[in-house]
RNA sequence: GAGGGUGUAGCUCAGUCGGUAGAGCAACGGCCUUUUAAGCCGUGGGUCCAGGGUUCGAGUCCCUGCACCCUCACCA
């Protein structure tokens, strides 16, 4: 192991010798950081001034980021979850725990009683009266001004990257105070929190790949869910009119800056309502925890410097890099339709128009050049001349970076009229909603599970909430006919095939047969919430322990 | 799954044309009772991601592999 390793093994023993217990043990009474600061701000201290008083004398605790020795004198910075406080350590006062003292290393956990006072500087101290070393850290924490940048270790090593990036911990607090704000909020409503399986015999609730798994003693197959909808739904049949369950889905699809397999989902159901109560919860949870939580209605999309991806303009910036996304309710509730025509320019009934349309964005010339660029771009190496090989990769490569993304459409005359609409809904419509923004009376047959609009049996009564022109949360007037839903579980979208269940929950279809009353059902991507509120750019900032390869 | 990028001291990073492996912080020894990333003097520390290849000589060039990041695809 390293030099630095065996050097605090060597203290360790040393502390030891001193008859001191190096990993401490119970230590009562500790203040936080911040609140030791907020009471000596009270309290008017004079520079070079010590109080003696009661009220001045505080137990702290925490890690050691800075340590800085003078003979006889130490100032240590001392680091807690709500901030830093300097400790002052004189030869003089300090009798005891002087000698444990002068073995500290930047990482060590300590605690200790003393009054506060200002140094001649103005800097609040701290002044230490009794000292104790609380856990002697033998490995070294990084960089002391930069912390922890790499990010792979970050994920990986999460708690080095909490103790050492003051920033990093500050988003998993504030993710915990917008998960208990949404459970202040749901309370507040009357809803009650419930468990349902995630082993589950059949998958379904929403369209996506999962994992398999085994039970021994039963010997069988089971998933891991994708979306705890369909029992919730049981829930409401039996008579549990306002359920939520916010705990982890699993979906075995790819790893993205906005994707992870395992993440958090809130799912709510409230009987004798509809979409708009769902709606309106949307509003007060997100816009409220913005407010409350986060202290501002307008969020960035980054908050932190230096995490910008890229150059503006490039594939890879988001179309909202820079941004500043304002919560304030009431957000716009936009129909589907209404959005397609205005950003596709045609009419999305109109079948002809739509194909014509698809056909179009995946066939021109440009995607030719397109793929030729790429093609030529991946050959550099090859035994064509240099010069020609580098210019034309080079020019491919520019005429690449200005052609607008495509949709993934191959062939659409293989997919569903509906699929397709939707793909280029995808491709116009979703990147353009920035702000908070409902989509409201999707094409019914993407909505299995939703109930048919009473004006037009080709739409359903489903919305879909976008921030930053990704898919935040999924909200249905819930179909509670079970003729209808057997129908609907019943049919394959071609073009959707691998997504779909292929068995039907009949159990799910008798709880209906039983009588389900009619309901307001969302789902929300908690992770992508926090991404937003926090200004994170990617999920994984946002997940204590990411999915990682083992190394 | 495809393309691009990155990988050097515990941490953050340099390393030119292929020619003895570098800095700051951290560590170790010393001085120091008011520092704020303390300062000053001195010292030690490397599987340059791994494995092959080219070469008199590779951190640097080539190939293969691994991990991570970004983009695309799948998806929320």
């Amino acid at each position: 192991m390293s030099d630095q390793i065996s050097d605090r093994k060597a203290k360790l023993e040393k502390i030891r010798d001193l008859g001191v217990d190096p990993y401490g043990g119970r230590f009562v009474g500790v203040t936080k950081n911040a609140e030791i600061r907020a009471a000596a701000e009270r309290m008017e201290i004079a520079e070079g001034q010590v109080l003696e008083s009661d009220e001045a004398t505080f137990t702290a605790a925490g890690r050691i980021v800075l340590y800085r020795a003078f003979g006889n004198l130490i100032f240590i910075t001392v680091r807690d979850w709500t901030g830093e406080i300097q400790f002052g350590l004189s030869k003089k006062m300090v009798t005891e725990g002087w000698k444990v003292a002068k073995l500290l290393d930047l990482g060590d956990i300590v605690g200790a009683v003393g009054r506060i006072g200002k140094t001649k500087t103005g800097e609040l101290t701290l002044w230490v009266t009794e000292f104790r070393l609380l856990s002697k850290a033998l490995r070294p924490p990084p960089e002391k001004r930069l912390g922890l940048t790499d990010v792979e270790a970050r994920y990986r090593r999460r708690y080095v990257d909490l103790y050492s990036n003051p920033e990093s911990r500050e988003v998993f607090l504030q993710r915990a105070g917008i998960i208990d704000y949404a459970r202040g909020v749901l309370r507040e409503r009357g809803f009650v929190e419930v468990e349902t399986p995630m082993l589950q015999p059949i998958y379904g609730g929403a369209a996506a790949r999962p994992f398999l798994t085994h039970h021994n003693t039963l010997d069988m197959d089971l998933y891991l869910r994708i979306s705890p909808e369909l029992y919730l739904k049981r829930c409401l049949v039996g008579g549990l009119e306002r359920v939520y369950e916010l705990s982890r889905c699993f979906r075995n699809e790819g790893i993205s800056p906005r994707h992870n397999p395992e993440f958090t989902m809130l799912e709510l159901y409230q009987a004798y309502g509809d979409y708009h109560d769902m709606m309106d919860f949307c509003e007060a949870f997100i816009a409220g925890a913005a407010r409350d939580v986060m202290g501002s209605t307008r969020i960035p999309v980054v908050r932190r410097e230096g995490e910008a991806p890229a150059e503006p303009g490039s594939a890879g910036a988001s179309p909202s890099q820079g941004k500043v996304i304002d919560y304030t309710t009431p957000w716009p509730r936009r129909k589907y339709a209404e959005l397609f025509a205005e950003h596709v320019g045609i009419d999305m009934h109109d079948n002809a128009a739509v194909r014509a349309r698809a056909r179009e964005v995946c066939s021109g010339e440009s995607e030719q050049l397109r793929a030729l660029g790429r093609k030529l771009g991946t050959k550099r190496t090859d035994p064509v001349p240099p010069a020609s090989s580098q210019a034309m990769a080079d020019l491919f490569d520019r005429i690449d970076a200005q052609l607008p993304r495509r949709p993934r459409i191959r062939d659409e005359s293989t997919l569903d009229d509906s699929v397709v609409v939707n793909e280029l809904f995808e491709f116009y419509v979703e990147p353009k909603l920035i702000n908070p923004t409902f989509v409201l009376d999707w094409p019914a047959a993407l909505c299995p599970l939703t109930r048919r609009h009473p004006d037009d049996p080709n739409l359903a009564l489903r919305f879909e909430l976008f921030i930053n022109g990704m898919e935040i949360g999924n909200a249905y007037t819930e179909l509670n006919d079970p003729a209808v839903q057997r129908e609907t579980l019943s049919q394959q979208l071609r073009g959707e095939e691998d997504e779909t269940m292929a068995v039907v929950d009949d159990d799910f279809v008798e709880a209906l047969e039983c009588g389900m009353p009619p309901a307001g059902g969302l789902g929300i991507g908690i992770d992508r919430v926090v991404m937003l509120l926090t200004g994170s750019t990617s999920i994984r900032d946002v997940i204590l322990f990411p999915l990682q390869r083992p190394q």
